[in-house]
DNA sequence: GTGGTCTAGACCACC
DNA sequence: GTGGTCTAGACCACG
C-alpha cells in the first residue's frame, strides 16, 4: 500500500498517516484482515521516526480500525468501528458547514462544491496519486 | 451577533472565533460597515481571556476582513479580501476528501453527503443554532 | 491527587497511571470537571519521563475518561465513557473466572475470594495507601 | 480437552494456553496422570506455531504442573505445585481491585460482582464454552 | 505555564 | 522478524 506524508503540512505526520489508512479502508483498498506494513518498515519508507508511525497505528487501534498481534503484525479489523450514527451525522453536518463557508469565501457556490465532492469521490476509490504533493 | 466556542475542540479558540465571523460575513449576516462587539465584551460573553479575542480580531484585520477605528470600534470591511483561487481550490479538494472519507465510515454514500451539504447551505444563511457548549 | 508507580511491576508504567486514575474516578475521588496535574508536574512527582505520563493521559482521553484543553490543562470528563453493557458484562465474567482460577490454585475457596473482594471495595473508596508498594 | 486462543489478546499465546490448562486442573477436568495432547497436535488444532505450545508445556513443567515422559507423552503431575501463599494473596488482592474498578465503571456494585463471581465458580467446574475465536 | 509533536536511541518479550 | 515500553531532549502553538 502506498502512503505519502508531507512534513510541511499543518496536519501532524501521525494524523496524515491515520487519514490515509482510514481513507484506504473507506475506499476499499484495504480490506478486513489485510496486513499493514510494520511500523518500522513504513517509517523507513516515509523517512520518519518509527515511533511516529507507531503512534498512528496505536490511535487507529484505539479507534477500532486495526488490531495488532504481537510478533505477527498489524491487521485491518474485521468489524468496522462501531459508530454512534446520530453523533456522526451531527459531526458531518458541522464539517459540511465548514467546507461550504470555505467555498463561499473563494467565490464558489453550492453547485461547484458538489462537483468537487464528486471528483473527490472518484479519487478516494483510486488512492493518492504517486507524485510529490507540495513542498 | 451570536458566537460560541468550545475549549475542547482541536481548533484553537481564536480560530474558532475567526471562522464564525468569516462564516457570518460569507452568509450575509454581517455586512460591510457592521460593528463587531469589542474584544472585551466578546471575551466576557464567551468566558475566555480578552487577549484570545483580540488575537482573532488582529488576524482578521491582517487578512482584510475587518478594520478597527481607534476609539470607535471594529467594523466589517467594505472590500472582501482577495483570495488565491488556485490555492483555495486545492484546499477545498482536500477538505472534500476528508469529509467523504468520514461519511463512508458512517455508512453514508455520496448522494447522502450531497443532501447534507444542501441542508448546510440553507443553515449558513440563517446562522448557527444556539446549542449548549461545555464550559 | 496521590499516585504511585512501581517500575518493577510487570504492568507498564503508563497503565499503572491509567488504572489509578480510572479507579479514582470509579471511587469518587476524582469528579467530573476536576483538573488533573499537568503531565509534566506528575512526571516530576513520579520521577518518570513526561511522555510516559502523557501517554497515559492520551489513552484515557481516547477512552473518554478525561479531556484536554490546550494551554489550560486536563480535566475529568462530564460523561463517563459510554460503555456497551453487554460487552462489559462478558468481559467481567471472563475476568471473574481468571480471578477464581487464581484463587483456587492458592487453595482459597469462593467464600474467601468474596471476602477479599469486599476488602478491595473498601480500599478503592479510600485510594492507595501512601507507602512503598514493593521494590 | 478443548482449548482456544485469541492472538489479539494482550496475554501472550503461550500464557493463554498455560492458564487454560491450569484452570482445567483447578476445575478438576484434568486429573493427575491424565495425558495432554502432544505439542504438535495441539499446535495444529490451535493453528499456531508448535514452538509456542512447547513453550507453554515447558513452563508448566518447570512449575511442576505437568511432566513429560520421553516417547510416551506429557502428563498431569500427581502433586500440585507448592504455592507461595502470601505472594499469591497479594496478587489476588490486586486483581480483585482491578475487577471491581472495571465493574464500577460499568455501573455495577459490589453485590452484582459477587453474583457474577458465583456464576463463574459454577462455570469453572464445567469448562469453557466453545465460543468462536478470531483467527 | 499548558498541551502537541517529533526524534533517536534503547531494552524487552513474543513468535 | 514483530510489537511494547521507556527515556531524554527538542521545538512549536496556545492562553
Amino acid at each position: 500500500m502506498y502512503l505519502a506524508v508531507n512534513p510541511s503540512d499543518e496536519l501532524p505526520l501521525y494524523r496524515q498517516i491515520m487519514r490515509q489508512i482510514v481513507e484506504a479502508i473507506a475506499g476499499g483498498r484495504l480490506k478486513s484482515g489485510d496486513r499493514l506494513a510494520s511500523h518500522r518498515e513504513l517509517s523507513e519508507q516515509l523517512v520518519i521516526a518509527p515511533l511516529t508511525v507507531k503512534r498512528a497505528y496505536d490511535e487507529l487501534e484505539a479507534l477500532g480500525f486495526i488490531e495488532t498481534q504481537r510478533g505477527r503484525g498489524t491487521f485491518v479489523c474485521a468489524s468496522p468501528p462501531p459508530v454512534d450514527r446520530a453523533g456522526r451525522l451531527d459531526h458531518l453536518r458541522l464539517e459540511a458547514r465548514k467546507l461550504l463557508a470555505d467555498a463561499y469565501l473563494s467565490g464558489l457556490d453550492l453547485g461547484e462544491v458538489v462537483k468537487i465532492l464528486k471528483d473527490a469521490d472518484r479519487e478516494i476509490a483510486r488512492g493518492p496519486r504517486r507524485e510529490k504533493e507540495k513542498v
